[in-house]
DNA sequence: TGCGTCACG
DNA sequence: ACGTACGTGACGCAT
């Protein structure tokens, strides 16, 4: 068996993985794509090729003898993107580490160490592979030197595989004319200029007649056509240069010794130091952790008995710490429990029943010194802690915190991150199956999944906790997210009572119009077609009916909202297609979608997420109830059948504008400041300052525009948003913010001092020390960087004003338990808490959520709310 | 599964 | 010159 050497052209393939894999970042900003694929290419071929020698060679960074030559064709490379260039030295980092043989030499291109190193490899009697995206390369093709040219798709890495009768198929030439084709032809992305008016299709016929560049001048005149005769006559100096420039140098002057390109331990500490690092969570697979984790897995214990689960149990009282993992899926299947180097399932089955393992998991956390889970609210749904304490450690909230932008905060994710360890996705495990499913066919999956939780829980804590010290938001762990769980927790479980009849009969009675604008709209477009579909939805408009201003999108025209009733004044159909979208909004979403969702207790039951948005607010799922419907009438309708059970009321408290005064309060500004604290119309009061005129002659225009103004500068304005928003021009809503940050000079320079803070850190930060990483702000393209300093400005303020509605949220609940009211705190909005009152209590209520809610924070302004009741949430709002 | 659209703060 | 307000989730369509 002959040994094999695979050489890779390590810029070229650097590229190509850049260019074809999205922009990908660790959490700390760096950008690690083009490593990413890179390393994926070069997995993939190892992995097929299994050779004994591996070198990568790398252009140096300074110009090369070829490139030196010709400087003047340089112009016709796009200069490097810097999210690249910073790759270059990462890539080289990461194969030293994997001692992996690096070549450059000053002076010579990748091209040329790559053609000597193979030609001095087939000497010795190698066979050689070169990986390269660089089709130069197809000269070096021989019997036993083969060129493979990955591409990187969305679907994953493809390659093209030459040998010398692959070159002749697919360029009808030997691959040693592959110089002269190049020579001829030219390439304008390796500056070799060729003759003028050849391209490939001329320069293929001459070298299939003449075989090279030297005959083919030894016959000049008679080539064809005659215009190819002519301009090689003419350029004979070009050739010459182009086919020196386009020859491969297979004898540099490189000391080459192939003992340093033996393939050594690629999967070292140093290297999965360096995965780790970059957080390539899938690669770290290729670390053999198989025996490690076959060596845990094979620890992991199962329990069916009560006589085992007491003898656990009475162990893992005695520990220091414990991590917990559960199994649940409509119903519990078991929980897992690791400590020290025990990790156990305990099955839920006819001996041990679910209420009585219940019981004593909740024992065993509550006698525990410290409990770490991957989903506390999760295990809250089957034991009733009492409420939060320090002890409870969620690690999908402490990883949450440490970079609210990574995504998912899973398990296996975590033992990714923070434990160098690759596990099994629960998806892996289930093999997409049910938990029912598997646990009746392959009990042994769920058991895993469950002590790979607990394991995860158990391991991760200390380093995540540590960091969380480390980056100074402990507190907001202790005190805001933690305590938070079990508020969440209590709005789920309460849900919110609905009217399922009401429900049903509001939807019911948007079918009749929408039928009839149906109808209307196939009459007037001459023909049906699915209206719901924006595609079929543009032809109509646009090409059949030829409306003017068509905007494009990716896949088609424009028909949003906003482009619609530019054009309503003028067609009738425009404002059928307008209402008509908006019921059958009403009608999918809300009408039905919600009905989808009310349980045996006639309550929707909706999930409040604690790990999903960058800036730290809370969302809503399944159903989301923080978007129903209220700025239309009709819409609006839909919160009628929103109500509070027999004996109680809504009582709705609403911050009044938190984010403008969270504003005001960090930025210092006293003129803002003292509006707040006179209690005057800010939106008046900030027309006032932006027109220079008396607060009393501010007209309603202007106090709209001063609002739209007043809601750009939370969201980072740009005078085209503004603009767009205001139905004015670019020039005028530029005006509009020149002159607001005249009457605002601090605001201005609060905000340019969170963007440039944001670009010194790498993060922005709000008044709770919540962080939200920034990656966008180095970016050298345009667009990013813009949205980076957008967010930078935003999310401080965002982020703050979500900080004080959960430390509202927490004063509100534990209150309302400390007094032992009926009443309970069911729905969070954003600025907005809504608390299903008793009748009784409704003064007493009202009285805390002022009380608490105001004095949540304590800013430089006053934090304001208003307070309605009503008998359902339409009249509570 | 990604996109366009639209509901909310 | 770039193409634009910040943060979410659900639905229907088209691939």
């Amino acid at each position: 068996m002959k040994e094999k050497i695979v050489l890779i052209d390590g810029h070229s393939i650097l590229n190509r993985a850049f260019y074809g894999i999205p922009a990908l970042t660790n959490s700390k900003g760096i950008y690690t794509n083009g490593v990413y694929g890179f390393l994926n290419i070069m997995f993939k071929l190892i992995d097929e090729e299994n050779p004994q020698y591996l070198a990568v060679a790398f252009d140096t960074s300074k110009p090369t003898f070829r490139h030196e030559m010709f400087k003047e064709y340089k112009g016709t490379r796009k200069p490097t993107p810097k999210e690249l260039s910073s790759q270059v030295p990462l890539i080289k980092e990461v194969l030293s580490a994997m001692n992996i043989f690096i070549i450059s030499k000053a002076g010579l291109e990748a091209d040329d160490l790559i053609g000597t190193m193979a030609e001095y490899s087939r000497n010795k009697g190698l066979d050689v592979v070169i990986i390269s995206g660089d089709r130069d390369l197809l000269q070096l093709v021989k019997d036993d030197v083969k060129l493979r040219i990955p591409k990187t798709t969305r679907n994953g890495t493809t390659v093209e595989n030459y040998y010398p009768d692959d070159v002749i198929e697919k360029y009808q030439l030997k691959p040693a004319q592959i110089i002269d084709l190049k020579s001829l032809m030219g390439d304008s992305a390796d500056n070799i200029p060729g003759i003028p008016g050849v391209g490939e299709k001329t320069a293929t016929k001459i070298l299939l007649e003449y075989e090279t560049l030297e005959k083919a001048y030894e016959n000049v005149d008679n080539l064809k056509p005659p215009k190819a005769s002519k301009s090689l006559k003419e350029n004979y100096d070009l050739a010459v240069l182009s086919k020196k420039l386009a020859t491969i140098n297979t004898k540099a002057d490189i000391e080459f010794d192939i003992e340093n390109a033996k393939l050594g331990s690629m999967f070292n500490e140093n290297s999965k130091e360096k995965f780790v690092e970059l957080e390539f969570k899938n690669l770290l697979s290729r670390f053999s952790f198989e025996d490690e984790k076959e060596k845990i897995e094979r620890k992991f214990e199962h329990i069916v008995t009560l006589k085992a689960l007491d003898e656990f149990l009475n162990e893992a009282k005695k520990a220091k710490e414990i991590g917990t993992g559960m199994a649940y899926e409509k119903k519990l299947y078991g929980f897992s429990i690791a400590f020290d180097e025990r990790n156990a399932f305990i099955e839920v089955n006819d001996e041990i029943k679910e209420d009585e393992l219940c019981e004593k998991i909740k024992e065993l956390i509550i006698a525990s010194k410290s409990a770490s889970f991957m989903d506390l609210k999760g295990i809250l749904k089957v034991i009733n802690l009492e409420k939060f304490e320090n002890k409870y450690l969620d690690l999908s909230i402490g990883a949450y915190l440490i970079n609210p932008i990574g995504g998912s905060y899973s398990y296996e994710d975590l033992a990714g991150i923070y434990l160098n360890e690759s596990l099994e996705s629960p998806k892996e495990l289930l093999l997409k199956n049910s938990i029912e499913k598997t646990f009746k066919e392959d009990k042994k999956r769920v058991l895993t999944l469950t002590c790979y939780q607990a394991m995860t829980a158990l391991l991760a804590k200390n380093i995540i906790f540590e960091k969380l010290k480390e980056m100074e938001m402990s507190d907001l762990y202790f005190n805001m997210e933690g305590p938070l769980i079990f508020v969440l927790d209590a709005m789920e479980k309460e849900g919110m009572l609905v009217k399922r009849e009401a429900l049903k009969e509001y939807g019911d009675s948007l079918v009749g119009r929408i039928n009839q604008l149906e109808k209307s709209i196939y009459e007037k477009a001459g023909e049906e077609f699915n209206i719901n579909s924006p595609k079929q939805l543009g032809v109509i408009l646009f090409e059949k009916l030829q409306m003017p201003n068509a905007k494009k999108t990716k896949t088609g025209y424009s028909t949003s909202a906003d482009i619609l009733e530019k054009l309503a004044g003028e067609y009738p159909i425009v404002n059928e297609i307008l209402e008509y979208r908006t019921l059958a909004k009403l009608k999918s979403t809300y009408a039905d979608g919600l009905a989808n969702y009310i349980g045996k207790d006639e309550r929707i039951h909706s999930n409040f997420n604690q790990t999903i948005t960058a800036t730290g607010r809370i969302s809503s799922t399944e159903p989301n109830l923080q978007n129903i419907p209220i700025k239309l009438e009709l819409g609006r309708l839909i919160r009628k059948v929103f109500v509070p059970k027999d004996g109680f009321i809504f009582l709705d408290a609403d911050y009044s504008q938190i984010e403008l005064r969270v504003l005001a309060h960090m930025s210092g500004d006293e003129t803002l400041i003292d509006a707040y604290r006179n209690s005057k119309d800010i939106h008046k009061a900030t027309a006032a300052s932006v027109f220079n005129i008396p607060i009393e002659e501010v007209t309603p225009l202007q106090r709209r525009n001063a609002k739209a103004v007043n809601f750009g500068i939370i969201y980072g304005m740009s005078a085209f948003g503004l603009g767009q928003d205001l139905g004015i021009s670019n020039k005028e809503a530029a005006d509009y913010i020149e002159k607001y940050y005249n009457a605002y000079p601090k605001i201005k320079m609060f905000l340019d001092g969170l963007v440039a803070s944001a670009r010194e850190k790498g993060y922005s930060i709000t008044m709770f020390n919540r962080r939200r990483p920034m990656p966008e702000l180095k970016a050298s393209n345009f667009m990013q960087r813009s949205f980076g300093e957008r967010t930078a400005k935003n999310s401080p303020i965002q982020g703050s004003a979500a900080d004080i509605i959960k430390i509202a949220m927490i004063e509100v609940y534990e209150e309302l338990k400390k007094r032992n009211l009926k009443s309970k705190l069911i729905l969070s909005v954003h600025d907005e808490l809504l608390v299903e009152t008793a009748l009784e209590e409704v003064e007493e209520v009202k009285k805390i959520l002022t009380e608490k809610m105001m004095g949540a924070a304590k800013l430089q302004v006053p934090l304001e709310i208003e307070l309605e009741t009503g008998t359902n949430w339409y009249e509570a709002k």
